[in-house]
DNA sequence: GCCGTTTTCGGCCCGACTGTTTTCAGTCG
């Protein structure tokens, strides 16, 4: 068996939360576990590197102990104690929406409710209505609930959510009564997935907003709908919960503050304001003494009344940003990105030629960029053999003449192949401006193989980055078997930089990893590895991705200008 | 269960809505 790992401990914890919630005990005591299990996250040391469990603040000597029972023998009492009291098939049942812990926990005293399928044969015999504290309706829900289960994962990846998202705002244009609206919750904080949609109205008119929202196309049902709140589920490829919260324009900023969370950064920002003698609450923030509430123009006024420059909503995580946020933190913005290195054309599998392309980077205002079409070997998407490649740099020194605002880079997307070769020799390699390693094939080898492979991209001269280094895509594939520490040491080591790419189905590397690359001194190219003019705008989401995972503006390569990206490429070569 | 240069006991983030109720518990975010 393995060692006990950091993780392993955490899950206890949480573990233990969930059964607790099931015997319906403090809640207080609930949310000590779960801040016990939240502070060992945060905590940067690996298990064996912290001697005193109780000096972490949220461990008291309690939890120590049970720690230290872990530790030793691999078991928890209180673990077990609560399992022999209370059927791990009622777990997975707190999932249900209207189900919390006492309302399970009668279940099971009363009906002697274990699992699904004993609900599900509960609910069906009329039973569970006639309980004190249900109804047919709270019936009739967890029937529906049980049904659907199991339909849809219950968080969705945020490219999808990014789309629908897209699609509500629209409607949401058209609504005149509203004055200013935005979106919400863990999209805006840029998670990967996401669980529902959130979104804050400020009008005078709730009344009429909250009727044109109910008239909305796709609403499969409305869950509730109060005097600030709408809530209703939305049948689109996946059945999506979405709130909309309706507020005057002068409580906007702190509402939207709120729901945009993360939930432990709304507990950190109250424990600040009650250290000052205050309340946050979504409508403004109230004087404990006097009973008077401040409302803001902005989320950065009311970040400013705690003493706080704004904090981005990618980085409110509860991860320090409270701390960091009272002096100035340098950290990348879209304003200072002065190049995409990653497109594709009608060459390979784009949609635009490299004119056009070129239009559209002008029109960003770069002033460099790359065209990187497949190489040969990936024959689905026309990948380019060196025939084609002199000729595509012939049409682009053609072009360069003719748009000499912008620096045109000839480059490719050279696959990395199966057997560790790259799709060109050194010879050709050395012809053009700007060579991407990739992988695209055999994503089932072992981590060794894949790893000879990114190695033997980065070991050579002309490569200078790799792109989407993981090759996951979020929620659908997890990627091949690369070692990412061993890869941003390797990439450290050879002067290669790593891809950030833009990709909502993509984010990779993911904000944790780009985190770790810029501890390392490993420089980071935000790219959209566009297909087409749309794709191209990508870099809005991709410099979120990029806050989050704190890269400061020398990390990001796009931000220097075309020089000293050379300097970069030409410390590589020689 | 954790925490404390105001506290070793009494707090612990705050408010809305539903469904069940006759004044509110439970759930959710």
């Amino acid at each position: 068996m393995n060692p006990l790992n950091k993780k392993d401990l955490i899950q206890l914890l949480e573990e233990i939360a969930l059964y607790l919630e099931l015997k319906g005990e403090n809640p207080f005591r609930i949310s000590a576990y779960r801040k016990a299990a939240q502070a060992l996250e945060l905590d940067e040391r690996s298990l064996s590197e912290i001697e005193d469990f109780s000096q972490i603040k949220g461990i008291g000597k309690g939890t120590q102990e049970l720690i230290n029972e872990f530790i030793e023998s691999g078991q928890s009492s209180l673990l077990s104690e609560l399992k022999a009291e209370v059927p791990s098939g009622l777990i997975p049942l707190l999932r249900l929406p209207g189900l919390g812990g006492k309302k399970l926990a009668r279940l099971y005293q009363e009906l002697n409710i274990t699992d699904q399928a004993s609900l599900l044969k509960a609910c069906e015999a009329g039973e569970v209505s006639s309980l004190k504290g249900f109804g047919k309706k709270t019936e009739a829900n967890i029937l529906q609930a049980i049904k659907e289960s199991g339909t849809r994962p219950e968080r969705l990846p945020i490219d999808y959510m990014l789309s629908l998202a897209r699609k509500i705002e629209n409607y949401l244009e058209t609504i005149k009564e509203i004055e200013k609206f935005s979106i919400a919750g863990s999209i805006r904080r840029m998670r990967e997935t996401i669980k529902d949609l959130d979104f804050i109205i400020a009008t005078d008119q709730p009344e009429s907003v909250k009727a044109s929202l109910l008239n909305m196309e796709a609403i499969k049902q409305v869950i509730s709908q109060g005097d600030t709140k709408v809530s209703v589920t939305l049948a689109d490829q996946y059945d999506v919960a979405v709130d909309f919260r309706l507020v005057t324009a002068d409580q906007f900023a702190t509402t939207l503050h709120h729901f945009t969370g993360s939930k432990d950064h709304n507990v950190a920002m109250r424990q600040r304001a009650k250290e000052q003698g205050e309340k946050i609450s979504e409508y403004g923030v109230a004087d404990l003494s006097t009973g008077k509430v401040t409302t803001f123009e902005s989320e950065a006024d009311f970040f400013k009344h705690f003493g706080l420059n704004y904090i981005p909503p990618e980085l409110r995580e509860a991860k320090g940003e409270l701390e960091a946020f009272t002096e100035e933190v340098s950290l990348v913005s879209e304003d200072q990105i002065r190049g995409d290195l990653h497109m594709h054309t009608t060459w390979s599998d784009g949609a635009h030629s490299v004119e056009e392309m070129i239009k559209f980077c002008l029109d960003k205002g770069y002033q460099y960029m790359a065209i990187t079409d497949h190489s040969k070997f990936l024959r689905v998407a026309n990948g380019l053999n060196e025939d084609r490649l002199r000729k595509q740099r012939e049409e682009i020194e053609r072009l360069r003449a003719l748009y000499p605002d912008i620096t045109i880079l000839a480059g490719v997307e050279m696959d990395v192949l199966p057997n560790g070769e790259l799709d060109f020799d050194d010879q050709f390699l050395q012809e053009l401006d700007f060579v991407i390693g990739a992988i695209h094939s055999s994503f089932n080898q072992s981590e060794a193989e894949i790893m000879k492979r990114l190695k033997a991209a980065m070991d050579n001269p002309y490569v200078k980055m790799i792109a989407h280094p993981s090759g996951r895509l979020i929620g659908t594939r997890e990627g091949y078997a690369v070692n990412l520490d061993e890869l941003i040491d390797y990439a450290k080591k050879t002067h290669t930089m790593l891809e950030l790419n833009a990709n909502p189905k993509r984010f990779d590397l993911s904000a944790e990893w780009v985190n770790k690359a810029q501890e390392k001194g490993v420089p980071i190219a935000i790219n959209t590895d566009a297909h087409n003019k749309k794709t191209l705008n990508y870099m809005t989401e991709g410099i979120k991705v990029a806050r989050r995972g704190w890269l400061k503006p020398e990390t990001v390569v796009n931000t220097w200008s075309i020089d000293e990206l050379q300097n970069f490429f030409n410390k590589k070569e020689n």
